[in-house]
DNA sequence: CAGTGAGCGAGCTTCCGCTTGACTT
């Protein structure tokens, strides 16, 4: 047992630090916070000046238990959770916890893990900063007063089991107002001007695509441009060339991470994070919760080896980024491999993807920057007003751009591509070959990805890297979003080409808004989002984090002591919970659609029991009849013809070998009834207007499909052998089996079926077919 | 993958941040 204990917060740190600090030391971790106010009830006397019960967390009881053994048996005790505020409240926890002597107990911190590093701490320790810990505790104690008053609220107002906080309700405010934004946006019809040009007497080889910068705002002025050019002469009016820098991005963040690993490998916030974790876990990068894109010198150093090596000495560019985000607490690296010279690693595809692109954007952070040239050609005609421009971007020099370019989040960003000019000086002759005038829209605002949320609330200093995922999934759960997909709908838009002297004009279709992966406000979520922001508006400001976490840094410096910030804080706040909890009228979001034509009675949309509904009848209307919201459909928008039309199903589409079929929709979509069979439409097909031929056709597929997936049938022990989604299976009842491997289905009988059963039930219990 | 849409009313729900497993499917 060394005569040192040295106490860190993860145990993959730990194991790290040990390798460095050799014998003498041993290293162990707490695991995070080991202490947390009592779960039963508030956990806090708002009488005694706010003071906190404290509570040893259920989960930690048996690391705390082993710490205060070895700290008992240890010289010295080295208190190194990470340097900043939780890790300090970490730290002044151990000490209370495990009932650490002054004597015996030294603060120390280092925020990178490089022997050097680790070293230096040692040598210069200080004491647990209690300024740090009660600017911590303040955060700790608002939150909870925040949480724990605020939900309660919500439960009696609205639903039981709700949830509210200072960071999970203004990322929902953020995702209410967006998806208003978008309601409220009324796309503007523009009409944009392109033309394609070649010099004057040359073949056709040497294209130029050029447009007019200006957009018009109607049909006419556009068209007038194309009559105009009718016979027009076109010339070069003059050719720019211009140099243009660009530098790389920083190194990865947690937050930046989770962007790029969303935009360009399509991951979820929870893949990346997961990840991110066997990553660390295997030691192949730095912690992965951080937002800091500060490089060691040693990983700078190794970068600059690397680049040298795989690319060239002149690609090389050392540079030491910093940190612009609010609230930034600066405890650990950026996120880096931990071995540049690691070009790949050993592990699942997934894991795989996520190294190779944290590895690409470290090293493209010490690279040298790009130089790209910008071609400008100008092509205009003494008949118009407006010249066309052509632009090109060319490489001149490639640098960070070899290994890594940075996505953006606008779907509708186009790509940036490479083509080239030809050769052309001022004053040459060029030749429309075809010229065009196309309708464009203006874009709606858009629709938050989780990544993209993230970015916001990091923008605004809302939440920590280790909360992002985690408060992006509580919205999830508690119904307030979906992540979801959505087609989007057509539209017409108007297209006048100009050819050989003529003009033709076409009406033509697109498709737009088609959403993937993005946030969707639910009906309950906008009911709590409004509910909140008209009785709670300051802790609902997008700026109240911010303002607050200016309070905790004047606790950190001593200047403001910690419970007289939360009186402050508290004594306002209580009076609106008391005030709203006294405004007896439950709140429920109604709206009237109108009235319904064939019985003349109120049609309305509504929050019910089980979500939101549409209703034909006031509420107080005997015979009211009722049908839940399909999927996409919000109270605040719904039509009442929509409305009606969910009452057209569950529909009857005739009869098919003397049973019934009827239509309708469900939660995977619509779907046909037979036979008490569910048989999906698909999306050619509409269950308001589906016939009966076209359904007998889906019904004949959907059983010749499942005839073709059994492979055999032992009914004297009514088991079936089945061709599943991963590949063979066998199927008793509700139980499903697997198949030893090598084994060939078709040649099972029932006594090896029985053996396999037996076998797998005993190490294996039989599936539960619950929730 | 339906249909439910309600004054008997127990006991419960909930926050943010720091960290990993221990559980199934």
């Amino acid at each position: 047992m060394g005569e040192n204990l040295v106490i860190v917060e993860s145990p993959a740190k730990a194991k790290t630090i040990e390798k460095f600090l050799g014998s003498g030391y041993t290293v162990k971790s707490s695991f995070g916070h080991i202490r947390d106010l009592s779960k039963k009830n508030l956990g806090i006397d708002i009488e005694k000046g706010f003071e906190p019960d404290y509570l040893i967390s259920e989960d930690k009881k048996k690391v705390v238990a082993e710490l205060k053994a070895l700290a008992k048996k240890a010289g010295m005790v080295w208190l190194a959770s990470d340097e900043d505020r939780e890790g300090e409240a970490i730290a002044w926890h151990l000490q209370e916890a495990l009932g650490l002597e002054a004597a015996k107990t030294k603060r120390i911190v280092f925020h990178e893990i490089t022997k050097d590093a680790i070293t230096n701490a040692i040598a210069n320790p200080r004491n647990v900063d209690m300024n740090l810990v009660m600017a911590q505790q303040a955060r700790r104690v608002l939150d909870r007063l925040v949480g724990f008053e605020l939900s309660p609220v919500l439960w009696k107002k609205v639903k039981p089991k709700l949830s509210a906080g200072r960071v999970q309700s203004v990322a929902l405010r953020l995702i209410v107002e967006r998806e208003r934004e978008i309601q409220q946006f009324a796309a503007k019809s523009q009409f944009k001007v392109e033309g394609v040009f070649h010099p004057a007497g040359s073949d056709d080889s040497a294209l130029v695509q050029a447009e007019v910068t200006h957009r018009f705002d109607n049909e006419k002025e556009a068209l007038d441009i194309l009559e105009k050019s009718k016979g027009a002469q076109f010339n070069i009016a003059a050719v720019e060339e211009k140099e243009s820098k660009r530098t790389p991005p920083p190194p990865f963040t947690t937050s930046t991470l989770q962007q790029e690993a969303s935009r360009k490998l399509g991951f979820s916030l929870s893949q990346t994070m997961r990840s991110a974790q066997n990553l660390y876990e295997a030691g192949f990068i730095t912690y992965m919760r951080t937002d800091s894109v500060n490089l060691s010198k040693m990983a700078i150093s190794a970068a600059k080896q690397s680049i040298t090596e795989l690319y060239g000495k002149e690609y090389s560019k050392t540079r030491q980024f910093t940190t612009k985000s609010k609230g930034a607490q600066e405890a650990h690296e950026a996120i880096r491999p931990t071995f540049m010279s690691n070009l790949t690693i050993e592990g699942s595809a997934q894991d795989k993807k996520l190294y190779n692109l944290i590895w690409k954007r470290t090293i493209a952070s010490q690279m040298a920057d790009a130089t790209i040239m910008r071609t400008q050609i100008t092509i205009a005609s003494n008949s118009l007003d407006h010249d066309f421009i052509a632009t090109a971007d060319r490489v001149a020099f490639d640098g960070f751009l070899k290994v890594y370019m940075e996505s953006r989040d606008d779907d509708q960003a186009e790509e940036e591509k490479e083509f080239t000019l030809p050769a052309l000086r001022p004053g040459q002759q060029m030749e429309p070959q075809t010229i065009k005038a196309v309708e464009k829209f203006t874009q709606k605002p858009p629709r938050y990805t989780e990544a993209s949320l993230v970015k916001k609330l990091e923008e605004l200093g809302i939440g920590r890297p280790s909360t992002y995922a985690p408060t992006i999934s509580t919205l999830t759960q508690r119904g307030y979003m979906v992540k979801d997909n959505r087609p989007g709908q057509e539209r017409s838009f108007r297209e006048h080409t100009l050819t050989a002297g003529k003009i033709t004009s076409k009406t033509k279709k697109e498709t737009w808004g088609t959403e993937k992966n993005k946030l969707f406000p639910e009906d309950i979520g906008i009911l709590v989002n409004d509910f909140l922001v008209e009785n709670f508006g300051p802790v609902m400001d997008y700026n109240f984090t911010a303002k607050i976490e200016e309070s905790f840094d004047k606790v950190a410096e001593g200047k403001v002591v910690w419970n007289k910030l939360i009186a402050d804080f508290y004594k306002p706040f209580h009076k609106m919970v008391d005030e709203t909890l006294t405004v007896s009228r439950p709140t429920n979001a109604e709206r009237i659609l109108g009235t319904d034509p064939a019985t003349g009675k109120t049609v309305l949309a509504r929050i019910g029991r089980f979500g939101p509904l549409a209703q034909i009848g006031d509420n107080d209307d005997p015979d009211k009849k009722f049908m839940s919201l399909a999927k996409g459909q919000l109270i605040e928008t719904i039509t009442l013809e929509e409305a009606l039309k969910l009452f057209e199903l569950p529909r009857s589409v005739g009869e098919y070998k003397g049973s019934d079929i009827t239509c309708a929709i469900g939660r995977f979509g619509p779907y046909l009834r037979y036979n008490g069979k569910f048989i999906s439409l698909g999306k050619e097909n509409n269950p308001y207007t589906i016939d009966l031929e076209t359904s007998i056709l889906l019904i004949e597929a959907h059983f010749a499909k499942e005839a073709q997936k059994q492979i055999k049938s032992l009914p004297e022990i009514g088991a079936e052998i089945l061709n599943g989604r991963f590949g063979p299976y066998i199927k008793i009842g509700k139980d499903n089996y697997k198949i030893p491997k090598g084994t060939d289905p078709a040649t099972l009988d029932a006594q090896t079926v029985k053996e396999i059963v037996e076998k797998s039930s005993k190490t294996g219990k039989p599936k539960k077919n619950g929730k």
